[in-house]
DNA sequence: AAGATACATGCAGAAACGTGCAATACCAGG
DNA sequence: CCTGGTATTGCACGTTTCTGCATGTATCTT
């Protein structure tokens, strides 16, 4: 019995049955009481499910499998996310990206930090007015409806006018040769104009875009601090990545 | 049985039945009274419900179904967005306030209708862009949890750069003496801008808040060119309404 | 006013919890 | 193939939380 499957069993029984009682589970799959509650506690960090005295319950009622299993999508997502989340500083302010990634480092900042967050998401802003701390700002513009977030001069002349410490970039592509890459050539160049106002950028990649390339380039691998994954710590193209100096953050 | 599945227990059968007799739920589930008398006291802390002798009736109404009436809204918002969505032309571009009955007149927009939707609240974003032909604006800004709409400098300055053919804006309060209402100058200040940046301004009030007053003014009537309600023909704040020159447009 | 019912409180046993620790499994590098 | 390091797992321990019962008090009904 692999740690992950486990969690993916946890949260399938929380799905169809609407709660999981550690004891029960622990006797049925034949591990200790303790790695459940382990692996719940994992879970309800990452907001994916409720800690309760006993067992657990779904995060939000109903919801836990239909939308957030599909829109959190994959587990390696939520293991970037989790890591990404944790660059962010009490009091710092971070930029937040689109997408599905970003959308789940939104979900997984901790309810008790303090912070800013930039983004130009309305679909992460909307996931974050939520969040008891987070100071939010929206970078305002045309949507582009594909990705869900604003795009065009106009967001890029808003982007001017924010600072932050940390930017936070979701890509379609990471390539040793291509670089960093994306489907649309507005998009790209929002995302240069976000980077250019934080002092540091990660990208976060999760192990299904390692290796692959879109159309449009986002930015040079010079102007990226970090790439946040979790594909395997000998994956061939991160170690490309490694050999040209790009330091790369493991999530796993 | 888990604690936290008793209490959710307890706060359905509230919901659905209008109360709860803790001996009768006790011989329900199996467990002693003292458990459900327990848990009735701890929602009853939390103001989830009201703890009566012999066992609990539902908090406030308003309180109960907080999140329907954030999804849906009373049946009047209902009426006052087809109404409000029945204003904005093929073609044309309509700036969309926050809110709850601003987010039923995005929902009600039909699917096959062009038009363009400038709005400062992401919530509305994020409904329209399922929207096959809508185009979207998205005002940014320093983003107003209460409201989930933007707010500020920031967002008064984007507001400047867009011109709209009609305005929606919602208020907490329609009051012959008051005027238009809100709960926040930020807010009010806000809509003052949205509202001055299209040719016509009308407004979104639901019965309940007709006859109602906010602390903070948004506009003078003058400013106005009508108001949308679902209120009675002949109630008497309408009526007077009506005698001050505002145009009103029936939703029922 | 009196009996019945519901209630709050204190208490004790049981269950669940978190943490530290050691054993084991796993993996990369030599 | 071996070795050192890391991650995972189960166990032991002390702590916290829950639950039912007993007791005394408050509230309702007749």
């Amino acid at each position: 019995m692999l740690a992950a499957e486990r969690r993916t069993h946890l949260l399938d029984l929380l799905a169809r049955t609407g709660k999981v009682v550690a004891k029960d589970v622990a006797a049925e799959l034949g591990i200790s009481e303790d790695s459940v509650r382990r692996d719940l506690r994992d879970l309800a960090a990452e907001g994916l499910c409720q800690r309760v005295y006993g067992g657990a319950l779904p995060a939000s009622p109903a919801v836990v499998d239909y939308d957030a299993r599909r829109e959190l999508g994959t587990d390696g997502k939520r293991k970037v996310a989790a890591v990404a989340a944790g660059l962010v500083r009490p009091g710092g302010s971070v930029i937040l990206d689109g997408g599905t990634t970003a959308l789940a480092v939104a979900r997984a900042l901790p309810a008790e930090l303090t912070c800013t967050v930039i983004t130009h998401s309305p679909t992460i802003a909307t996931a974050l007015i939520e969040h008891p701390r987070a100071e939010l700002f929206l970078l305002g513009g045309r949507v582009f409806k594909h990705s869900a977030v604003t795009c065009g001069a106009a967001a890029v002349e808003a982007a001017q006018n924010v600072s932050a410490d940390l930017c936070l970039l979701g890509v379609t592509g990471v390539h040793p040769d291509a670089g960093l890459t994306t489907a649309d050539a507005d998009e790209a160049a929002m995302k240069r104009a976000l980077s250019a106002r934080a002092a540091e950028t990660y990208i976060l990649a999760s192990s299904e875009k390692i290796g692959t390339a879109s159309p449009y380039r986002v930015l040079p691998w010079e102007k990226v601090t970090g790439l946040i994954t979790d594909a395997g710590p000998h994956d061939a193209t991160v170690d490309r990545l490694g050999a040209l100096g790009v330091e790369v953050l493991a999530a796993r």
